[in-house]
DNA sequence: GATCTGCGTTTAATCAAGCAACTGTGGAGA
DNA sequence: TCTCCACAGTTGCTTGATTAAACGCAGATC
């Protein structure tokens, strides 16, 4: 009894979750994203069994968003890839809504800010062709021509 | 062994991930968001386990995240809360990367547009305080005051 | 040459996903 | 009123995934 796998589903979302929607592939991700490179830096900053950090680095490089190589000292480090850096909408997004609905009494926890001008960037936020920013309910989904046969 | 929780994680990202992060979390909560609002249509949809939706609906609802309530026939039905309906830009960050880095041959599957001018919206991405677009290396983490202590 | 650190792999136990069959309820039709 | 069917779950079982801890192994340090 397998897990189910979603790449039939021909739907962008379920792709993207195939790839980065298990448990630990995002916060393992964000690590990375801040400079925690190394095997056991990232056991030790989330607590993650080794053999499941072994295995979803694995992943995570076949499937093109890490890449494995060497530091000065010779030992193995995992950095972001494009492809990888690409997802930092999706760690945003899920980050700003923690930020609202599971918020700290101390305040914020983590602020990604511009780094011209020090000051805090937007909360993700949907914008239409022209850069404005639009609510949820100003759009529509529309069937694309891979849905439309 | 009891499988790990996020929750004493003090990381936005990882309060998010706990409550939206499993396998068909964010699957049912698109089905919904696109009016697929029955147990049964849902189920044959997504061709997920009817144990697994019963549970996962029960979780997303105690989260706050769905509400349930009888439509004009009575039957049951699930709606987003706001508080649902705030996933939206973690649901469509992660469908514009599978439209970007997991394509179909045939196109876009499903293109999301702004209903007053039916153009499509930007893909999710970075924005300053101002509102213009920037790129994932021109920001930078901050801790926030819940980290600094 | 003994211990430490880094980076994993193996092992064994437990938890959760998956499937299918079952329950319970309400309405439609005979 | 009796049967049939759709809907919305629930229950029970099997198998896969996750975990923690122990083990391997290479190179550096004491």
């Amino acid at each position: 009894m397998k897990l189910k796998s979603f790449k039939g589903m021909n739907c962008s979302l379920a792709q993207t979750l195939n790839i980065v929607g298990e448990r630990w592939s995002l916060l393992i991700i964000r690590d990375i994203s801040f400079g925690t490179t190394h095997f056991d830096e990232i056991q030790k900053s989330l607590g993650v069994a080794r053999n499941m950090l072994s295995t979803r680095l694995k992943q995570l490089t076949e499937a093109g968003i890490l890449r494995k190589e060497a530091d000065d000292a010779g030992r193995s480090q995992y950095k972001l890839t494009d492809k990888g850096w690409d997802l930092m909408p999706v760690l945003l997004s899920m980050t700003h809504w923690g930020d609202k609905h599971v918020p700290d009494e101390a305040g914020d926890r983590v602020v990604f800010v511009d780094q011209k001008t020090g000051r805090p960037i937007q909360p993700m936020g949907i914008h239409d062709a022209d850069g404005s920013r639009i609510n949820y309910y100003d759009i529509k989904p529309e069937f694309g021509p891979a849905l439309r046969r």
